[in-house]
DNA sequence: TGGTTTAACCAAATCGATTTGGGTGTATAG
DNA sequence: CTATACACCCAAATCGATTTGGTTAAACCA
């Protein structure tokens, strides 16, 4: 017990306490001075931060969050299953948004916390000590997002939650526009008919992009050929999508697949149908990772600037955080075309 | 004050010293029932733990990390400088060993934060309540190590601290296993003189590889070139260490360059040079991330099975933060060469 | 029967901050 | 010369758990 003050090592950190003792006035003066709260003589606060400096003093953060309530500390949270989001190929989406999100974070004094895409999450997101989450693209009536609305947290989406009476506060990812994108390039390189392969979930990226599609579709007088595979099937599901569209409908000579797992399946089952990308049938995806970048041959893709939209984001939930009284939509900037062999024209 | 009561909304969350009325209980009987602790008759504990559910009880974190002193989080930081880990393509080592280590730590119950290599990391790192830290191949006298061990923090790292009288814990990544790898590739694809392109910083990979280099010079008669970047410059000094490399050494046909962003600038440079990879030089790099793939020609690289390892590294600090008397290094599983175009056989 | 264990439980201290609700003493107004 | 305001400061309550140091009563032992 009394090696508290003769063994070197544990020298006890010093607490308000200490800086109280030492400043010879009392910890209530002692915070008011260090957090320029309250009302000290300034002189008074100057020394007591001489002094807490001195002593090398920091407050205890966990002392700190109990009082105040707020944990400083938010999560990052992909809605989509492991097969797209995650597996052997984890560097998608999410972790682009994780790396640029956690700077904007830690700028703003906010700690991110990654929950990846994994069965047990379920359990350990309430153990979770943060004051809000970011989630990406959530389908409809997400479970994630319903279980931390349950115990009050702050929510906000990158990508709209479709179709919920009150979507949460989310970052516009402009789905359409970006899909306009895509289907416009596979039409000037010379497309006749493009394939439409999105994933069968409510997501809200999906239901743009399908109705852009129809637009499309209905101004060329082309026919509309929609393929929904399950995402949990991962570049295997979009395969089979893609084959079984094939099989139905041999004249297609481009597809749009937005989901880079299916992306890269479909080129997968073409090439072993002996078609090849891009003479017998273009494919463009929309998220520019690795995925598309490492296909062979690489995939027309689309910058949709994740380091800006994560920075709102951050910026978005950090607003509802603090002010309760955040904006409820923020644009994302325009999408912008990366072409690459996969759509070359013939 | 009293719309507590009547508002619908913040349904105060139940305490601990609810649960301990609603049972007719002290609260110290609902602590040691809920937490298996203590000598309490089993029917009162199974009728506590009733209690507590139906009422919804989940325990306040902040308060059991304020009377616990732990926080169940832990920190990833790189010690790479922003050129090579951060910047326009971010997804390199770091976030492909958050993704993995992230969910390692989750089924330990600990929340991961990323610490991302920015400036303002120095004053945020004391923010950041955390139990202790994996660094990523820290160089000697690492600044953030110092930091942290400051706190009493547990520090493991990913590669091990150079020239430390008492090295971190770490995951040992065996560089010199992984040189070899890459130098005896590039010997069997015809290679007569290779150079090696390593950072200026003390960092051990450097070392190990550099030792396996020479080694390797020596056994085959083989001039020992050796050129330093500074890793702060990114692919641009990676390319100028490369330009004065062949402006003295035109007998180069082969560079080994660890550092995936030195081994992309040295493929621009050479083919800026008027030279070609690989029929002129060949390059090969350590790392197999986003900038090897989407190098043109993609680059041989190796597999470093940065699952495994980031898995092992969670365990490793694990042990450290709970045992206080965890293992001082454990081995990375071997690597494996993945050949690609830049290193073809003219 | 008197003394010791042991099971079951609890009140209060504790962790280290912030915040509430005063208590002084001096200046300003009436 | 008394009110009122204000600047400056503090003791104690508070956040919600865990832990310490008991008390009580029944069981056990010689």
């Amino acid at each position: 017990m009394n090696d508290r003050k003769t063994s070197l090592k544990p020298t006890r950190r010093p607490t308000i306490a200490d800086v109280a003792e030492a400043a010879g006035v009392s910890r209530t003066t002692v915070s008011h001075a260090l957090n320029d709260r309250g009302q000290v003589d300034p002189r008074t606060r100057e020394r007591v931060k001489t002094i807490a400096a001195s002593l090398g003093y920091r407050p205890n953060l966990r002392a700190q969050r109990l009082r105040t309530g707020r944990s400083n500390c938010i999560a990052l949270l992909s809605s989509m299953p492991f097969a797209v989001a995650g597996g052997p190929s984890r560097l998608g989406f999410m972790m682009e948004i994780a790396a640029t999100a956690t700077e904007a974070a830690l700028k703003q004094g906010l700690a991110l916390v990654l929950v990846p895409p994994m069965r047990e999450a379920r359990g350990l997101l309430d153990e979770l000590d943060i004051d809000g989450a970011v989630i990406i693209e959530p389908v409809a009536n997400d479970p994630q997002v319903e279980q931390l609305q349950r115990r009050g947290l702050d929510v906000i989406s990158i990508g709209r939650q479709p179709a919920m009476s009150r979507a949460l506060p989310y970052v516009d990812l402009q789905g359409g526009a970006t899909g306009r994108l895509l289907l416009d390039h596979l039409r000037h390189q010379g497309a006749r008919q493009v394939a439409l392969l999105i994933g069968g979930q409510p997501r809200h990226s999906y239901v743009d992009v399908e109705r852009t599609y129809r637009e499309f579709c209905d101004e060329l007088g082309m026919a509309c050929l929609i393929a929904k595979a399950d995402e949990a099937g991962g570049e295997a599901a979009g395969g089979a999508a893609c084959r079984a569209l094939l099989a139905k409908h041999p004249e297609i000579d481009a597809i749009c697949a937005p989901v880079d797992a299916f992306a890269v399946g479909a080129v997968a089952a073409l090439q072993s149908l002996g078609l090849s990308v891009p003479d017998d049938v273009m494919v463009a995806t929309r998220y520019d990772g690795l995925r598309a970048r490492s296909c062979t041959p690489p995939l027309t893709a689309v910058n949709l600037h994740l380091e800006e939209v994560s920075r709102l984001a951050i910026e978005l939930l950090f607003e509802h955080i603090s002010d309760k009284d955040g904006r409820a939509v923020v644009r994302a900037p325009a999408a912008e075309l990366i072409a690459r062999e996969s759509t070359r024209a013939g």
